[in-house]
DNA sequence: CATATTGTCATATAAGACTAATACAATAGT
DNA sequence: ACTATTGTATTAGTCTTATATGACAATATG
C-alpha cells in the first residue's frame, strides 16, 4: 500500500500526482500484482480532495491496463507487466530534486548540508 | 544569462518553467546579483509565448525578491540575502527536508538514489 | 432478496492557465 | 522635448483542473 503524498506548490495536478505515484509504486516493486488499492472514496477523504479526482486518476490508468477495477469489488493492480521508462523515472527524479534544491538554496543551505541530513532518513523503502 | 527551454508537452505551466528555470540558475551560481534578464518582450520573442506570461512569471519571483524590476530599465537578478536565526537553522532544514523526502518517497524512490541526484547539483553558494 | 459497498456518470460552479490585443507608465538616449 | 524601450495593466475568450452534488450500476454479504 503506497503512503500517497499531494504537493499542491508543485504545480502538477492532484490526480497526475496520483498517477504518477502509482504507476511508480509498481516500477519499484512497492506495488505487486493483484494488490487491491484504497477505494476512491477512501482514498479521496484520505487525501482530501474530490471523489471524481481520485476516480479520474483510476480510470486513466485502467486505460492504460495499470489498474483493474471491478464495480462493486474496488480497484487492482493489474496483471500485465508495466515497463516505465527508466528515462521517465529519471525525469522525474531530477524534476523533484530539482525544485527542492532551489527551494533548499533560497534558504541558504548547501548541497553538503542537505545530504548529511537525507543520510539519517535511510528509512522505509518497501 | 540563461539559455531557456520550455517543454510542451511537460504539462508544467510555461510561467512557472520559466520560473524554476531562473530559480535553478540563482541557485547553482550561474545567475549573478545584479545581472540582467532578458526583456519580457524579448523572452517572449524568443520562447514563442505570450508577453503576459514572461510577465508573469517576472512578477511572481520579484514577489519573492528573487528578481528586481525597473520600469523603463528592465529585470535583474535581485540581492536576497538569507537571515535565518541559527537555532531555526537546523530546524528549517530538517523540516524542508522531511517534507520533501515524503514526496520522494511516496514516487518510490530511495534515499540513495536522491543524494546520487543531488551530487549532481552544486550550489553556488556563498 | 435486501442492503451496503464498490466504481461510474452527469451537471453545475469556480479557479487557474494561457492567449490575444490594446493601452498605459516609467525610464534612457538622442 | 521627443522617441524608443522597458515593465505594467486591462479586458476578453478558451481550456484544464478541481470541487460539489446527486444519481446510477455492479458486486458482495447477510
Amino acid at each position: 500500500m503506497i503512503n500517497f503524498m499531494l504537493d499542491p506548490k508543485s504545480g502538477i495536478p492532484f490526480y497526475r500526482q496520483i498517477i504518477d505515484q502509482i504507476r511508480y509504486g509498481v516500477a519499484t516493486g512497492k506495488l505487486t500484482i493483484g494488490e487491491q488499492l484504497q477505494t476512491v472514496r477512501a482514498l479521496a477523504v484520505q487525501l482530501k480532495v474530490n471523489l471524481n479526482t481520485v476516480s479520474k486518476a483510476y480510470r486513466e490508468l485502467e486505460i492504460q491496463n495499470v489498474l483493474e477495477t471491478q464495480q462493486g469489488t474496488g480497484t487492482f493492480i493489474g496483471n500485465l507487466e508495466i515497463k516505465i521508462p527508466e528515462e521517465e523515472r529519471g525525469k522525474k527524479l531530477t524534476s523533484i530534486c530539482t525544485e527542492f534544491f532551489n527551494i533548499a538554496s533560497s534558504y541558504g543551505f548547501s548541497t553538503e548540508e542537505i545530504i548529511q541530513e537525507l543520510k539519517t532518513k535511510k528509512g522505509g523503502n518497501k
